[in-house]
DNA sequence: AGATTTAGTAAGGTTACTTGACTATATGCT
DNA sequence: AGCATATAGTCAAGTAACCTTACTAAATCT
């Protein structure tokens, strides 16, 4: 069994990096209570204000999706209890995706499970570099966000 | 289009991070002349030893994914002339996944497309930012992968 | 009022996987 | 040597998470 060169460049490292952390928490959030629990489904929660709720348009474009693949997201939240759909006051045409009680709990969870790892990283490797590390992933996402420049 | 919470956690700064890196280097090769890359492809071209070849299970192994994903894939990249399946010698149930010259030259460009990635990068936030960044990347991947400790 | 844009839905396709079932070859046990 | 079991790979079908194209209804622009 020939292992290849093993990826160490710093591209490799942030896609691996990315992907471990977004395992373990997926596992977290399973384990947590939440069986069903998908990253695509938590990043739309997390595009979804907690208090006036968001249009499907809006978290389209926030999440770089098409409305269609966020209106069906949604329709699996809103069948697993997590969301609702609310007629909007001000335009006829749309709706708001609102946060059910289910829905706020689960935010809840996430919140919690997310500082638990963070803390059990920061136990393993230094709260100082955790620190260290997220200056630098700002500016480097920062720096790779815009092509011009 | 009231925006929640922007996402400043460690765990959603590494996955934007990869998320990034990946598709800057997607678009990149694309534009180097190879309009079919996609990133599955080019993990999977990464795992194949460039002189011996590499049995599809030992990909599959090293991968994290099964063997039929794997097939798959390889089926794709032998018919666009990057990979050809030969016998392996010593075990006439298996078949060794060897590089093409298409595919030698395809991994000779991803080097040099990484290597301006990365030089851009430098240029932006600073070379020694990114020496640091990648140590802290290595320290943290290596804290994930161990569940225990 | 009529033309155009916008919000959302419906239907079907693609990519990158998965599971389950199978064949051929190799290996371990007695 | 003979048989059971494990392993390498293939085939077929299913799933998740998207996409494109095409549509309806309501809002907005002129």
């Amino acid at each position: 069994m020939t292992i290849p060169t093993p990826p160490d460049h710093i591209g490799w490292l942030l896609v691996r990096a990315g992907q471990l952390w977004r395992d373990r928490f997926v596992a977290a959030m399973q384990e947590a209570g939440y069986p069903d629990f998908t990253l695509s489904r938590a990043n739309l929660l997390g595009s979804v204000d907690r208090f006036h709720g968001t249009r499907m348009v809006d978290i389209a474009a926030r999440q770089g999706m098409t409305k269609q693949a966020v209106g069906q997201i949604v329709d699996d939240l809103e069948a697993a209890g997590y969301l609702a759909r609310v007629a909007d006051a001000d335009d006829r045409r749309a709706k708001r995706i609102v946060y059910t009680e289910r829905g706020l709990a689960f935010l809840k969870t996430a919140d919690r499970v997310k500082g638990e790892i963070e803390t059990e990283l920061a136990a393993k490797v230094g709260k100082d570099k955790v620190g260290k590390l997220s200056t630098l992933l700002r500016d480097a996402a920062w720096a790779m966000e815009r092509r011009n420049g």
